[in-house]
DNA sequence: ATAAATGTTAAAGGATACTTTAAGTCAACC
DNA sequence: GGTTGACTTAAAGTATCCTTTAACATTTAT
């Protein structure tokens, strides 16, 4: 099956104005054109879907252009590629890691606020807190990365 | 204790001007000053915290600011700002799972050049897969969100 | 007490990732 | 065969989030 740039925009969640910047930018490798006009076919998609994949956890595109050279150059680059994969691989890690802490402490606020709510008023609550909740600055974990998420 | 924007900055693992950039945004209420120095203390610890962790967990800094302008009219905005908490654990929760589901992605894709390199080459490989390795595209998720991290 | 380090503001600059606009081409329908 | 709708490009515009610069004040160290 082939594919218009609006079809394959809706799939994967964005405008098509986002693919042709894609493709401006050398992201999308070897799309069929009848007339001018994209045509994308199921190889195509595969590589839509690691694309989105590795757009959505925030590799920038510099990089996935890196990917897509290396992937043009074909076998000899496989070891090239298995690196920025796994380098990917580790900032998603990471970045699940953070966002679990993140997750706690939104949860302690979440309740903190309701607590607040239940008591009336904020300053009852903070009277009847321990000094410290558990909750210092200097606990705060290392991170490096940004994600991004969106359809996918 | 008390602490400039120097020590600040290093314990939230930012630049001094990010916290200065992040003043003028309103982000930073009260902070007091001396002869115009801003000097932190342990109260404002508390708010950078979550400050922090909405940052990276991508919060914009227009709603950021929402939190603190209601913050800021005291007992009678805890529902509101028990909302905008509330949705954005939501929006973690969310992003946590977009993230599990690009991390196995990447690890097929992982698994994938892995074996290319072991059988030499990459067609050798596809010759060797099934037709459709349990990849296709319309069963991508959904998303909305970003996810930042960096230190937190 | 003087030099170096650190602080301040306002304004301009940079990075990244699209999105929109304008002007035009092409296939399809009435 | 003319209008509609989807496609095209190039270029400018938008959004977001800082960062840098310049010019100056204050604090700290020698």
């Amino acid at each position: 099956m082939s594919y218009t740039i609006k079809e394959v925009a809706e799939m994967m969640g964005v405008k098509p104005s986002t693919l042709r910047y894609y493709d401006g930018e050398g992201l999308l490798p070897n799309i069929k054109r009848v007339n001018g006009i994209r045509i994308f076919d199921d190889k195509d998609f595969k590589w839509l879907r690691i694309l989105n994949c590795l757009k959505k956890t925030n590799m920038p595109s510099k990089k996935i252009k890196e990917y897509v050279e290396l992937a043009k150059l074909g076998d000899e680059t496989l070891n090239d590629r298995l690196s920025l994969i796994t380098e990917q691989k580790g900032k998603i890690l990471n970045d699940i890691k953070n966002y679990h802490y993140f997750l706690k402490e939104i949860e302690y606020k979440e309740w903190y606020l309701k607590e607040a709510l239940r008591l009336g008023d904020e300053k009852a609550l903070l009277d009847s807190l321990p000094d410290k909740a558990g909750f210092e600055l200097d606990k705060i974990p290392e991170t490096k990365t940004k994600v991004q998420n969106g359809k996918y």
